[in-house]
DNA sequence: TTGCTCCTCACGTCACGTGAGGTGGC
DNA sequence: TTGCTCCTCACGTCACGTGAGGTGGC
């Protein structure tokens, strides 16, 4: 006969893991000796490690308790349940891996691929990491809130991208960043910018709620964008889009 | 800005879980609006994505706080560490797999192959399943308490089934199993059996421990077997081994 | 005699889940 | 106005872990 520690030892489990069974009703108790220990044959070893192999599969006690029960169909069929989830949590360490290795190449988990070639198209213009990061910024909240609109605001964003009138006007904003909100060259700026857009009427189709998001992202990270913004919805008053030309 | 619900949504986490971060610490609280809500930008969407992919790959929460503050280096060998345990889980889920899908067959996990043979073979001769329970029983007993002498007793079992001796003497305690205590054909197998164990002096080097554990199995299993051993050990005591002679 | 195993409560752990009771936003 | 989201406690869950305090076996 069996002491609890040489039962649990032998199946893999600890003492205290047998006892919670026998509380649980999973596992019987067994006779007691003199002293008040509990003693244990071949058959609790069999039951034990059946236990065992379902508990570390995954199974919850409660089903455990259920399958020690059931008939053998009914067994296999579980069996087979719990096959197909412990295949879909291998699925799904492999994808950690990939997330975390991702993680540490300093990656990005948090938009989606085309979105981070177009932060690299613009990394590669020369724009500056303070930009670069509102620009993220932007695509992120944009994803978050509004996911839909999100390949057209990508379609129109590489389109521009491939127009140098575009990028220059890029790489002007950045240069605006830090400028003083009564710098002339804001006013010259506002103008190139309406020009480009009144050259450009397929685009703006994105929503309000977007554009107001982006809107208020933008003007808080710099005073001169803030007097460009006002700027150029001045000028959208004065000139209303179908009276405008090319400036 | 977004709220926590579209916060949790785009991360892929609960609102609880969020909440559950802040309470932590691992996730800074934002700022709230005028109703009290909070209100989160793009940099929480980073840092959550973060917490979720490391939390996913199964880093407890305290070390994903030391994590976030961790410098690259640190980061990158610690994301290393946390793979080698990801792919260590993965091993472990194929080894689950394998565990419940012989459940499921009706395999035996209790024992290992090697003596899973010898119970095949010894059903193969035809003995009752009863005693293959008792042969079961008394070989898990025989490993959980004295592992290092199995390699003997298999060697030693192996080499008796390849006996024709031997087979017929196992039948013969099949059949005798339920016989009257006083049949007397009881002292015919007890002197059959003393002969063929003084035939094979090699044999019975086990402990006394397992011996007895083997014989207080045997006995309780059968009054006819009880008195079969009880021949045995008289006989042994009225002929020592040493002066016994092939009968 | 010392140290190891066993016994029974019973609280602790981990990462949230789940109401309870109330208020704000559309 | 209704239903949905948000808020803060605070207890519940799951499978044991971990002492606390005591006794038996070698």
């Amino acid at each position: 006969m069996l002491t609890i520690g040489q039962l649990a030892a032998h199946a893999g489990v600890t003492v205290r893991a047998v006892r919670h069974y026998h509380q649980r009703g999973l596992l019987s108790e067994p006779a007691r000796d003199a002293s008040g220990y509990r003693r244990y044959d071949a058959q609790a070893v069999v039951d034990l490690i059946r236990i065992k192999t379902l508990a570390d599969a995954g199974v919850p006690l409660a089903r455990v308790e259920e399958l020690l029960a059931a008939r053998p169909e009914e067994f296999a069929e579980a069996v087979a349940e719990i096959d197909r989830t412990l295949v879909e949590r291998i699925r799904d360490l492999t994808h950690h891996r990939r997330n975390i290795a991702q993680l540490a190449a300093g990656d990005a988990l948090f938009l989606p691929a085309e979105i981070i070639d177009i932060l690299e198209r613009v990394r590669a213009l020369g724009i500056s990491e303070r930009l670069i990061r509102i620009e993220r910024d932007v695509w992120i909240m944009l994803v978050a809130l509004s996911p839909r609109s999100v390949p057209q605001w990508v379609a129109e964003k590489n389109a521009a991208l491939a127009d140098p009138d575009f990028r220059a006007l890029y790489r002007a904003c950045d240069e605006a960043l830090d400028r003083a909100p009564d710098d002339p060259r804001l006013v010259e700026l506002a103008t190139a910018i309406a020009a480009w857009d009144a050259r450009h009427p397929e685009r703006g189709q994105a929503q309000p709620a977007a554009l107001t998001l982006m809107y208020s992202h933008v003007t808080g990270s710099s005073p001169a964008w803030q007097r460009l913004m006002e700027l150029l919805s001045a000028g959208a008053r004065d000139r209303p889009a179908e009276t405008t030309g090319t400036a």
